[in-house]
DNA sequence: GACAATCTTCTACGCTTGTAGTAGTTTATG
DNA sequence: CATAAACTACTACAAGCGTAGAAGATTGTC
């Protein structure tokens, strides 16, 4: 299951205010995604369909809830975009942001650190 | 410009084989991709329209060479992924890149190497 | 209880994408 | 030259996406 640009931002804001109505998404979205509320409504509709978000009655009232992960979503993010761009390896894309990106010296040091402990058991996958 | 997935593919075998026409380009697209001939032509006119790639005429023949730089649309595509996925900044990008996926001892290596060679200029921008 | 505010479900519509067929034009070949 | 092979330009068409309106059901308020 793939996600939209439209359904990241609504899955954005799921994962931001979990138990949520269509309603209380609309404080969670950007402040520049002008969307009206119907259009919330239906890209919650379309990704309850996907199987991506869970949807629940309160009176007559959906209430929603992801039904994946921010990381497992980010990772399929990250292998379509080493698949399409980067010849399906990770190296190349890591070379990439450490060349074009230009990190500051903290985010430099952070990164040695974290790739000096070795891999870390567990988090959320 | 934001190129689709199959387009992607197209300007992969363009950027591998340069100036190249429809049929050449069959050779260097994935062995998988099993397109009709008209079908990387019309991946192509798009590309044309879209100015990703520029076209030629040989005899009766086009040739087709790419306008943008494999850096610049990878460039883009990791920009979109970040604001999508990754809140906008690169470091949870690269966090994520670490934690996530298990990279080797080598790969390790060179990215700490990397990362101590302060940001080298220049490189294809 | 009547009216307003809110929700829900359906329907819509133009654009992009993936995929390709058709018909007509050029070129190569016997 | 006649015919085949290769190309081009145009058209098509279903599925997905972004965006939202309309009509009907529910609920809150005076």
């Amino acid at each position: 299951m793939k996600l939209s640009e439209a359904e990241w931002q609504i899955m954005n804001a799921l994962w931001k205010r979990s138990p949520a109505t269509a309603r209380d998404l609309t404080e969670y979205l950007p402040k520049d995604t002008n969307w009206a509320y119907t259009t919330i409504k239906t890209m919650l509709s379309r990704l309850v369909t996907k199987k991506a978000v869970s949807e629940r009655k309160r009176g007559n009232t959906s209430v929603y809830e992801p039904l994946i992960s921010k990381t497992k979503a980010r990772s399929k993010a990250v292998v379509s975009l080493v698949n399409q761009a980067f010849d399906g390896t990770v190296a190349p894309l890591m070379h990439f942001l450490v060349e074009e990106k230009k990190l500051t010296k903290k985010q430099r040091e952070e990164l040695i650190n974290l790739l000096n402990n070795e891999t870390k058991p567990g988090g959320d996958k």
